[in-house]
DNA sequence: TCTGGTGTCTTGCGACACAAGATAGTTTGT
DNA sequence: ACAAACTATCTTGTGTCGCAAGACACCAGA
């Protein structure tokens, strides 16, 4: 289940955690793996088509950061449209929230009207 | 971005409404045009499968009804197993907000540890 | 007659999380 | 020197699922 309602959920949340400090790909899902507690993880083979989802709508911006050692990283910011987004996305999540715990703590033999 | 968070939800909701009576296909689709005020609501291109798949997993029992005029309705009803597994889903369904919730309140400015 | 409401069901599409694997550099142990 | 194991990004293929669109059937009112 927790798989179906991670959609709808993991670019708010993405964009969440990007508008605290810029991150890039593997941080992300190390974070989410400390974070969740086994829960709420995120395998870097959804992760990355995400960022470019996100990227390519303007809602982050990508910039290669070359280490002294290691392998490059791409570290992501949220833009001031993402911002928006993101506020958008949160208040359609409250709201769904709202419509499916109100559905929940309905009295179980109500009828029509 | 609703079309995403149904899904999931989908299941459980339905299995919500139909502990509380027995109720049939076009009855649902009505319910949730009602209810939902525009949200939440549910085309009965969606809703027929869902219904196989609670069937099929034997969380609910249909049963015909032959009206004296009109077209016969398949009422269904919820099992006992769909009760237990309408429960799961629902604990499953809080913890994943208290978790998503936890994370739009942090503090956007948090670094690892 | 013809529109519109009631009622169930099927097919095909598009979106998307994920498994699995490729590629490449670094570190640590033997 | 060699082999794991970790860091880091990216691609391909698969399965799920909400929905649009349509088929079929019955009924009531204009």
């Amino acid at each position: 289940m927790e798989k179906q309602l991670k959609r709808g959920t993991l670019e708010m949340v993405l964009l969440k955690l990007l508008s605290g400090r810029e991150m890039y790909g593997y941080e992300l899902v190390t974070a989410f793996q400390r974070r969740g507690n086994g829960k709420f993880e995120i395998k870097d083979g959804t992760l990355y088509p995400v960022l470019y989802r996100l990227e390519k709508a303007g809602y982050v911006e990508p910039r290669w950061v070359t280490q002294e050692r290691g392998v490059p990283r791409k570290y992501y910011r949220v833009t001031t449209l993402g911002q928006e987004e993101m506020n958008r996305l949160v208040g359609d999540w409250r709201h769904f929230v709202a419509a499916v715990d109100a559905l929940l703590e309905e009295e179980t033999d109500e009828r029509d009207q």
